[in-house]
DNA sequence: TATAATTTCGTGTGCGAACACGGCAATAAA
DNA sequence: TTTATTGCCGTGTTCGCACACGAAATTATA
């Protein structure tokens, strides 16, 4: 394991000063094209890599990173917890003048969204981490980054056609593989199998349809009946009759982090017979888990998707490294028992 | 969000020097008292943190920590685990002059052990790393350790008697009772679940006694029968015999990562029937976990815990941050669905 | 009072990288 | 030949911190 070779060191190797190496290195012209030549000879050789501790101090420079996400409210808990990443790891890069500023819209308006990207814009950040929950926004948005030669990190769910820096998110599909396995738990031959959609007015649906397919997927060959419904928020009146025409309904299996509110029903009309399977570690959720209405949670570490999320800008941003394309959360399993380590 | 307060602040607000705040800072004394508690109480007036950054960046000094830990190898493949984790940590702080030592131990070798730790000892190392296998010799060891002023953080299983500046692992009892939830899937009234501990050598058990206790805490007042047995690495004849006393064998508990040995036998013996629940997700636990013999494993995420032992002395020796003194990990839950997001 | 010993404090240098600035040479324009 | 203009490159400073060195102020001793 041998030392890092500076500036210096290789400056001394091609007989010039560091200044020329750091007009190489930067790009800034000025340099014989035979000098740039051997420079970068010995860069690559050596492999040279700019001390970043070094660099952070030096640089007045302070590195604006924007996020584009959802706001969380009482109706909509979810995205608080990656803004918790979010935030935990700017605590973490503070040392290296990284500023992040956040834009939030409502999850249903694409006009906030269109007025957040706009403001977002105009502070030309050096990238950006966003939630592309409209598709036809987005496209438009990412456009102008591009066009602005703005990198930006795709969280939660992505959108294969642009030319994002990476998609951080959880594998749609194959959670509906791991929901499959669990809501078939303790099942008889016969019993039939709920799988619920509580989307609102979500106009992004490819996340919820990835789950559907996966776990339908799960169940070909299998002898379990499956019913499929799609509900709004408020939703007891249909839930009602759904169950009664279905008595023998075993299983639940609701696609998105709104479980809490079957389990809510659940409790209400003492149906705990009823396995019950959803998605996220948000507070509604955890509660109705001890209180074993609900029996397995699936979560896709949010809170860890925005720290992720950060950190990848500040790699390809600040250190110019390359990073995957890709980066597929663990499809966590969360029951009573282990809930307490997955909290902070 | 204002600016971090430096040297040169505290010094202009108290009217002296950066070298009089900087003996202060250091304890390096030549200060009087009435300078030092002036400097003191601004310092604790504006949280005043140095610069880590600047602070690699001077310091020449290089950190070194070292590891002890039991060695891999095929009988024993385990502790590669944590052993990556800590070559990943590794090369993360390399910008910050950390080197790491590592030493080896087989497992079963007090001798060996001994022989490690006085070696290492002799490095006279800044923070040390180990798993405490052996109570008596770990207790002689962590003593010279305090005696030499060097923390130490305990990683796997832990000796709540010493005075060790963090401990990284699993709650095992805690464990016990996630697989007490996943040894009961699908099971009727009055099958038997077998209990597996095969323990080789291995003589400090602490940590499989928890994971019994958590177990059986969990059948409490459940109508199964629990049959617990003790096995050597080499343990077909005893298990035939056992399997044929208990027909009615439909769970098994293997207490830790060698479930695959049990899952062979299984193949071997096509008791596909048999459910069978073990520890970490070492290779050969994740082929028979792909080929269906295994159905749950309970990760420990020993990466992990390697890369954490690591960050936690460059907090605490490093950064000189307070540390908690106990970090439990996740108790993982992983089938064939969702194995592949736990693999690096 | 003069000198030595000690306490108390300030200054200067270096870590590696970034960049402004200025210098020297070769060539072009006067 | 003199004066600009350009191409090419070196020097010096800065970031915040640590630490060596030495200077001043204070106290002790002759």
């Amino acid at each position: 394991m041998k030392k890092n070779i500076r500036i210096k060191d290789i400056a001394k190797k091609a007989g010039v000063s560091v200044g020329t190496v750091d007009r190489v290195l930067h790009n800034r012209g000025e340099v014989s094209v035979v000098t740039k030549e051997k420079i970068l000879s010995i860069v690559k050789e050596f492999d040279y890599r700019p001390n970043i501790l070094a660099r952070a101090l030096t640089l007045k420079k302070v590195y604006t990173f924007a996020v584009l996400i959802p706001y969380a409210d009482n109706n909509n808990p979810y995205w608080a917890y990656p803004l918790k990443g979010i935030l935990h790891a700017e605590q973490n890069l503070k040392d290296y003048n990284i500023k992040i500023e956040k834009f939030f819209f409502n999850q249903n308006s694409k006009k906030e969204f269109r007025i957040q990207f706009e403001n977002l814009i105009k502070l030309n950040p050096q990238g950006v981490l966003l939630a592309p929950v409209f598709s036809d926004e987005v496209q438009e948005f990412t456009s102008k980054l591009q066009g602005n030669d703005i990198p930006f990190v795709f969280i939660n769910s992505d959108k294969t056609n642009s030319k994002r820096l990476c998609f951080i998110g959880q594998d749609g599909f194959q959670s509906g593989l791991v929901a499959g396995r669990l809501a078939s738990i303790n099942l008889n031959k016969n019993d039939t199998i709920l799988v619920v959609n509580i989307t609102g007015d979500y106009k992004s649906k490819e996340h919820f349809v990835n789950r559907n397919n996966g776990f339908s997927h799960y169940f070909k060959e299998k002898p379990y009946k499956i019913i499929q419904i799609e509900l709004k928020d408020n939703f007891t009146h249909v839930f009602d009759s759904v169950i009664a025409a279905n008595p023998s309904v075993r299983s639940i299996y609701v696609t998105s982090s709104k479980v809490y509110k079957v389990a809510e029903y659940l409790k209400e009309n003492s149906l705990k017979h009823i396995q019950l399977i959803g998605y996220d570690l948000i507070e509604a959720n955890v509660k109705y888990l001890n209180h074993e209405y609900i029996d397995f949670l699936i979560s896709q570490n949010s809170v860890k998707q925005g720290s992720k999320g950060i950190n990848y800008l500040f790699k390809a941003v600040v250190k110019n490294e390359t990073i995957e394309k890709q980066d597929l959360m663990p499809i966590d399993i969360i029951t009573k028992e282990n809930v307490k380590y997955y909290g902070a």
